[in-house]
Formats: structure tokens, sequence, C-alpha cells
DNA sequence: ATGGTGGCACCGCCA
């Protein structure tokens, strides 16, 4: 079974690279966030014939996530609360008995902000919300744009860059409180060395060419599926394409 | 280089 994540920064102008990715790699699950489209006008046209269904949720400009899957989607669940006005950044489903957790972690803004605030309470409420369903011996996944680098391998200058929302001490925290349920990160589990990025800036120049990356996307997995990893790899996927992306697909695949 | 650009929907916000 492989599962991949991609944080597509707008899933509608992103849809080539996805359908492309999607055939040339026939991933079992491949988890999408920021698709930047709300529920009505969701390209569900493009993705007819592609062999894959999909669930979603999104809202107008911001956040939005979506699950696409080979295998039937179910016991699907829409974000942490029953708020209804909550931001869209987590989907969750059941495929083939594995738990797909599908999120889009809040960036954080600055230290100092009320959305940096909102990233902890968030990633806190996610841990609840992980222990209250499901058991760490079953195979579950949590996947997405964590919006963490985990440790200076995940940076390309760890002493710059240290104390940034998306590489600090409370977020490592954060993510290692719900990783202490029983998650493991898949990649790292599969290569010790730094410099795998899954982000580089666009704002930043040549940030692509000069590796100046970041490692914020991932696969936690629990021990029943980690146990039987085959491989993790991280894809760029078409770069060539008229509208690149600066995120790329990460994928793992396990013997189940 | 403490800047920069891309995306969406609007006259700015988010990354």
């Amino acid at each position: 079974m492989i599962i991949a994540t991609f944080n597509a920064n707008s899933l509608r102008s992103r849809l080539e690279i996805v359908l492309k990715w999607l055939a040339e790699n026939q991933p079992d699950v491949l988890c999408i966030q920021e698709t930047k489209v709300q529920d009505v006008d969701f390209p569900a046209k493009a993705f007819e014939g592609s062999g894959y269904e999909f669930v979603f949720k999104g809202q107008k400009k911001y956040n939005g996530v979506a699950i696409f899957s080979k295998h039937k989607i179910q016991q699907v669940e829409i974000g942490l609360t029953e708020d209804t006005d909550e931001e869209a950044r987590l989907i969750k489903a059941v495929i083939n008995d594995v738990v797909i957790i599908n999120t889009y972690v809040p960036q954080g803004r600055e230290p100092e902000s009320d959305k940096f605030q909102y990233k902890l309470d968030w990633l806190k409420k996610l841990g609840e919300f992980i222990a209250q369903r499901f058991d760490s011996d079953q195979p579950v996944i949590w996947t997405g744009d964590l919006n963490c680098a985990m440790d200076e391998r995940d940076v390309h200058d760890p002493d710059r860059l240290w104390g940034h929302v998306c590489y600090c001490q409370p977020v490592q925290d954060a993510i290692m409180q719900v990783m202490d349920w029983g998650f493991e990160d898949v990649f790292r589990s599969q290569c010790d060395s730094g410099g795998k990025y899954t982000f580089w800036d666009y704002r930043a120049k040549n940030a692509l060419t000069a590796n100046r990356g970041w490692r914020l996307d991932y696969i936690m997995a629990t021990y029943p599926l980690l146990n039987n990893t085959v491989r993790s790899w991280i894809d760029t996927g078409p770069r060539s394409m008229t509208k690149p992306s600066d995120h790329t697909f990460l994928a793992a695949e396990f013997d189940i």
C-alpha cells in the first residue's frame, strides 16, 4: 500500500501536476492540503476516469484538505470539533482498514501572534482527537503539512532559522506530544541524513536550486505499519510544468 | 538579501 501527501497550494492551479503524479505513481492514497477551493467549486470532473475516488473539505481562499483513494473511502470525519466554522484543516477516513488522518497544521505566522497560540492549541486538540478515537495498535497514518521541522537536519540553516514558527521548541514539543501516543516519522526511519526537504520558499530566490529548503511534510505511522515499511521517498513532481509547486510529494510504501 | 512571490478574491490576507 502506497500512501502519499502533497501540499498543492491551490488544487485548481496544480491540477495537471496532481493528475500526472497520480497516473504515473498510482498511489493507493494521496492526501492533499491547501486545496484553496470551497466545496461547491471542487474540481471533481477533472478526476473522472482517473481511477480515484475522493473526499474533501475546503473553504474560500485558504486551507482545504482532500483525500484521493483507489479503494473505498469509509468513516469520513471532518474537522477537530463539531464547530462548522472551523478552518478546513483536517479530514480523516478509513481506507482498507487503515486510518488516514490528513492535516494542514496552522502555520503560526509569528511566535508572538495569536495565530501561533492557535497552532499550539490546534496540535493539542489533534492529540486528543486521535487518543479519543484510535488505538496505537491499529494501523493509523497521520500525514500532511505539519508546518514543523523536527530537528536540525530538516532545515537548511538551523542556526539562523531556530525560533521560526516552523522550527522552534514549542511546536516541536507539540508535535512530539502527538507522536508520543504511538507515531513514528516514516521517512526519517528510512533515512538519517539531512538536507532532504519537502518545501522551498518561493519568495526566496533560487531556494530550490540552492536546496534552501525545509522538511515540513510528514507521514507518521503507528508500529503495525512502520514495521512493514518498504520504502519512503520524496518526489519533487513534474517541476517543468508552467506552475510548479513549492512543496514536494512525499510517499511511503507499506507491505500490508 | 530579514527581502522576496504566488494564489485567491477582493480593494488585502495568507503562506
